[in-house]
DNA sequence: GATATTCGATCGAACGTACGTTCGGATATA
DNA sequence: TATATCCGAACGTACGTTCGATCGAATATC
């Protein structure tokens, strides 16, 4: 029913064309076995501190033998953020694919990012922790591929913010961004194999999200001061 | 009535003793220049990537001239990293002092964290985002003092969950982790001077936590598997 | 079928550069 | 003279990348 490459970012990238007999098993996978190496490296040392050579040993090839592969450290990057947002992306549409409801949406979509976060720790650390570490067309794409990822999020958190009361004015773009942080942050602290579940995570984030953007509605703030946004 | 140095990290920070004669206002002045220059460079550029020539060039020293002040750029990084978090750590306590609902005192620890966020945006970004580029006793004593910012919050969250029905189990650690991921993840996205107050914002987020926080009763958790924390 | 040729895959060794840090001296203040 | 402040110049190193060669298997030639 679901797609094969569903969670994993590493699966058959790039088309390979014009090859008359398939080379058994080797060129893609030898590619994606050096990406995950450094998928891992550059998870675990940030992209400045690590170095080609480290990817190297970890992968298990020579250092020179890298660059068979890849033109670059920065196309390296390239290509774990490229496919893991892709991957991110598609998994989001799948899920969403039919639902309609979108308090039921917003559930999917949480359950979805901390599945793929739990299966793809590197990756996803990598994506959340490098955002700033490209520039220039290769950025761009990035940020195009995000934004588009913002964008579906956003969608939803809309149309949920239309079934409050129009009297509640919800501000979209925070919410969403407070969505955004609590589950790239997750990278800062969760373990999925330290006995929390991924669903069971996806959950508690989702109850605490939804009833609080629900539930705005007595506004308790009695404060001093409530004076604010002036723009 | 409040201290001065309440929302300047770089105020007289390590003590300077055995002066016999006061050096007008040099020495320590300097270093909070160098400091403040340092802070910036690597808030925009990344501690690996950051240089000491580029720090030299923004504080319009030498190179060599920093190292009269700085032993070593890890030595900056932890400066920057420690005055940030002490003051922000004091901040708190100040603001909390003789308040005792915990909800009011979790509005002021937003409060407290954005208004301290949007007046040193490149202290914090370097406190979000290099939080491991230390290692060793360093890393240690940086831990030590978030984790004190932390507890500072989690005790808060605990108390506004003991207000809840005791049937409401409510997760504070994952809880206390969800606040800090929206804090944390402000210097992707938010630029106070571009219209929208830090009070204003304090405000959202504070709504959008305590209410997602005290409103989980219904649970209207109406899907598949409702299965998780096996642990 | 045997030999020659091509080509992709791989590696050891090196190149050039940019970095953090140090050194010795210069300048100024007391 | 003694000391704090500051700097130009250099040192040693580690990095990303490139070069030239080797190996082996597929392909072409006879």
């Amino acid at each position: 029913m679901l797609s094969k490459n569903t969670e994993q970012p590493f699966g058959s990238g790039t088309d390979v064309m014009s090859r008359t007999i398939e080379p058994r098993e080797t060129y893609d996978d030898r590619l994606n076995h050096i990406l995950e190496a450094a998928t891992r490296v550059i998870a675990r040392d940030g992209y400045e501190k690590a170095t080609m050579r480290a990817v190297a040993k970890a992968a298990d090839v020579s250092l020179a033998g890298i660059y068979h592969y890849f033109e670059s450290k920065e196309r390296l990057l390239f290509l774990i953020q490229f496919r893991a947002f892709n991957s991110l992306l598609n998994n989001l549409k799948e899920k969403l694919y039919g639902v309609e409801d979108p308090v039921k949406q917003l559930r999917l979509m949480v359950r979805s990012h901390v599945s793929y976060f739990a299966a793809n720790m590197p990756a996803l650390k990598v994506c959340s922790h490098e955002l700033e570490s490209l520039s220039g067309p290769a950025y761009e794409e990035l940020r195009h591929i995000r934004h588009e990822y913002y964008e579906q999020t956003r969608n939803i958190v809309d149309r949920i913010a239309l079934k409050c009361e129009p009297t509640n004015k919800i501000e979209c773009h925070v919410a969403t961004m407070c969505l955004f942080g609590m589950l790239n942050w997750l990278y800062r602290w969760y373990n999925p194999s330290a006995g929390r579940s991924p669903h069971g995570l996806a959950n508690l984030i989702s109850e605490q999200f939804l009833t609080g953007l629900l539930g705005q509605s007595g506004m308790p703030n009695g404060e001093e001061e409530a004076t604010d946004t002036p723009s």
